[in-house]
DNA sequence: TTAATTAGCTTGCATTATGCAAGTCAATTT
DNA sequence: AAATTGACTTGCATAATGCAAGCTAATTAA
C-alpha cells in the first residue's frame, strides 16, 4: 500500500490538495488566522491529539505555510505563525467559512461577521466575478488549456468540451 | 477509537469541511465542475480506489452536494451532477486552483486560464474584497461575533482580540 | 443468440493513519 | 526544592486507505 500523493497529478488543485486538503489543517489554519500561535493553545482548542497536531504542523512549516519561531520571554515555547504564503489562503478559508453559513446557517443568523476594520463596513461575499465585478456562475466560464498544461490539464479540458 | 466529526464544532468552517475536507472528495468536485459524470470516468482520471470512490459519492449525494441520477439511455449507468448546492462551491474550487497556480507554478505559465463564456476576457483572480472592490488582506479584516454565534465562535473571536 | 464487454459497484486483506492515554524533558513558577 | 508548564514523543487499539479481485445486470459484438 502506497502512501496516496496528490503531487504528481499535474493540476494545480491537487498541488494545492496535498498541502491543505485534510480536515485538521484548515482547521489549523483557520485558528491561525485568528491569531493562535501556540501548540497548547490549537491542541485545547481543536480536541485535536498531540501527534495529528504535531504531524500537520510539521508539515505546514515544511511547506512554508507557517513559521516557527522560538519565543523570546520563554525559551520552552515556540510561535507557529503565517506566512506570506500562508496569509495568501486567505479567500480559500473565506469561501470556505461562506459556504458554510450558507448551506449549515443557525437559526439566530451567521456565527460571525467580517467587517473591513478601516470602514467597520461588511465584507460582501467572496464571488468568483468577471472584470467589471459581475458575479459568475461555473457555468459561465470556460477553462481552456494554458501553456503549462500538461497532459493531465488536457484531459480535463477536453472532458469539458465533450458536453459543452 | 470513535471517528472524528467536525460537524460538533460550532464553526461554518468545521461543517464545511466535515463534507468535503478531504483530498479525493475535492478532486471529485473538481472533476464534477469540469462536468465530469460517471463512476468509472472518475475512477479512471484521478486513481482512485473504487471503494474509495464510491464512499466519497455516497457521502456527497447524502450531503446534497450531487446528485445520482439513472441515465436514460443506458440502464446500468448513473450520472452524478452537481446540485446547486454542489454548484455553490465553485469559488472554493477556483481559489484552490489559485493558490496553486501561485505558489505551485510550472515554468511555462498556467496550466489552465478561465476566461468568461459571453466575452472570453480572462476572470480576474477571487479575492476577498470590500463594497468597494478593492482586495483586502486577512488583516484588513475583523471578526466579530454573529448573533448565530455559540462558544466556539466566542472562544476564537476572543483570541483574535488578546493579540490584536 | 450465445459470448464478450461494460457500468457500477462490493468484498477481502495488508498497510497506514488516527485517536487516546501516558510519558519525556527542559524551562519557568511557586 | 517542588510543582507546573510548553512542546512534544511513544505505544497501542481501532479505523481508514490502497490494491486486487469478484459480482451483477445491461448492452454490444460475433
Amino acid at each position: 500500500m502506497q502512501k496516496k500523493t496528490f503531487s504528481d497529478i499535474d493540476c494545480a488543485i491537487a498541488q494545492t490538495l496535498e498541502q491543505i486538503g485534510d480536515g485538521w489543517t484548515l482547521l489549523i489554519l483557520r485558528n491561525a488566522f485568528h491569531r493562535m500561535r501556540h501548540f497548547d493553545q490549537f491542541q485545547e482548542n481543536l480536541g485535536i491529539p498531540t501527534n495529528t497536531l504535531s504531524n500537520r504542523l510539521k508539515k505546514l512549516t515544511d511547506s512554508g505555510i507557517l513559521e516557527r519561531r522560538a519565543c523570546a520571554h520563554d525559551r520552552r515555547a515556540y510561535e507557529y505563525r503565517l506566512t506570506d504564503k500562508g496569509l495568501d489562503l486567505y479567500p480559500i478559508i473565506v469561501t470556505l467559512f461562506q459556504w458554510g453559513e450558507r448551506w449549515y446557517s443557525r437559526p439566530n443568523g451567521p456565527r460571525m461577521e467580517l467587517k473591513e476594520k478601516a470602514t467597520g463596513l461588511p465584507i460582501p461575499e467572496v464571488k468568483v466575478r468577471n472584470q467589471d465585478g459581475n458575479p459568475l456562475s461555473a457555468r459561465d466560464v470556460q477553462v481552456i488549456i494554458g501553456p503549462g498544461g500538461g497532459e493531465d490539464a488536457t484531459n480535463l479540458v477536453k472532458f469539458q468540451k465533450k458536453t459543452a
